[in-house]
DNA sequence: ACAAATATGATTCACTGTGTATCATTTATT
DNA sequence: AATAAATGATACACAGTGAATCATATTTGT
């Protein structure tokens, strides 16, 4: 490490966690701390092993590229979003599930700010829309005058570009206000009936 | 020119368009035919000149860069689009303007295909995001329940995202149905009036 | 505590793509 | 025909990607 590690920790009891789980967590912290400053494709491996204050080939030691680190950033957020995200096309009342996912986004604004606003976008929401439609294809049933594909990436595509202007704007609105909006732009209209 | 020409037409009678106008339409068709068989970013400049059977150097005497010359290429249709588009909020039945608008798009469908479902995307539609709220700020009165830049920006994607959906898509939909879910997807869940 | 295994740092290399510069050649203008 | 402009071809400097190498630092097993 550093020259000065003497002065600030004792060499002889230092962290016990493995170092490839620090050089792991170095990576992931230092892409998200350069996704809140530029988009993804500006960002190169230099400046994030820099950042991470790692060695610029240990980064393809365990990643093949940038989108991959990108990737592992994102999956569990992922996930987790499409778990909240399902419940919303399986109840009557969709006003609970739209306000619960609101809520997990704002509580995880600084990831998400991040993840969305930057050029990270268009993988993050292709990443999301894969998983959604592999679920949808076996559970939602869709009304005939829309594809379910249609209705999936609509959705998914929706729901992304309101998170995305929520989450840049001045003074947005609060949690119960914005799962409104999302219920009306991105979920209403794919259950509205046919004429 | 390729090495049949002598055979194929007269070397001593050439075309008599000026040398300008040839090497700009032989960029901006060659990066229309790249942009239907890869993504923009994936496209090089290396490429289009070569397909263009113009010389590398050439190039950068016309464009700063690709971008440059795929704003060259959208512009105009953009500009069409954006045109079509807004007689959509000025209109009780907006039913004539989304059907007006998808005619239009079917019509040059082998252009926006090109425009809509590669790496140009994201660039067309900041691109028509940027006009489209520039109208926006001074003609639409949304409701007060949507602000109007997030009402401009969730019909823009959506529109954007339905229509992509309808080019490449397999067995797609005939202009009316299309123009029936672009209605009930981009346009109405903006113009819902709140509970 | 010690030795072997492994992770890392630093550096070098080949490769691709960008954008600029130069000069000879081709085309257009008059 | 003479002049001006556009182009082709090429070389160049530069940035970024990944792979490869070797010495060093760290962890792990005993």
């Amino acid at each position: 490490m550093n020259h000065f590690d003497m002065q600030l920790s004792p060499p002889s009891r230092r962290e016990s966690g493995k170092r490839i789980a620090r050089t792991h967590a170095a990576l992931l912290d230092a892409l998200l701390l350069l996704l809140e400053e530029k988009a993804f494709e500006q960002i190169t491996v230099k400046e994030i092993t820099g950042r991470a204050k790692v060695g610029y080939a240990t980064f393809f030691r365990r990643y093949p590229d940038k989108e991959a680190l990108l990737h592992d950033l994102a999956a569990q957020e992922i996930q987790n979003l499409l778990t909240m995200t399902l419940p919303i096309f399986h109840t009557a009342d969709t006003t609970a599930s739209t306000q619960a996912l609101c809520a997990y986004v704002w509580k995880h604004r600084k990831l998400w700010r991040a993840l969305l606003t930057g050029g990270a976008a268009a993988t993050l929401k292709e990443e999301y829309l894969r998983l959604a439609l592999q679920v949808a294809e076996q559970q939602i049933d869709s009304d005939a005058w829309l594809p379910v594909d249609l209705a999936v990436r609509f959705s998914v595509t929706a729901l992304v570009e309101t998170l995305s202007w929520w989450l840049i704007h001045d003074a947005p609105p609060n949690v119960e206000a914005m799962a409104g909006i999302v219920n009306r732009l991105a979920v209403q209209p794919v259950f509205s009936p046919a004429d």
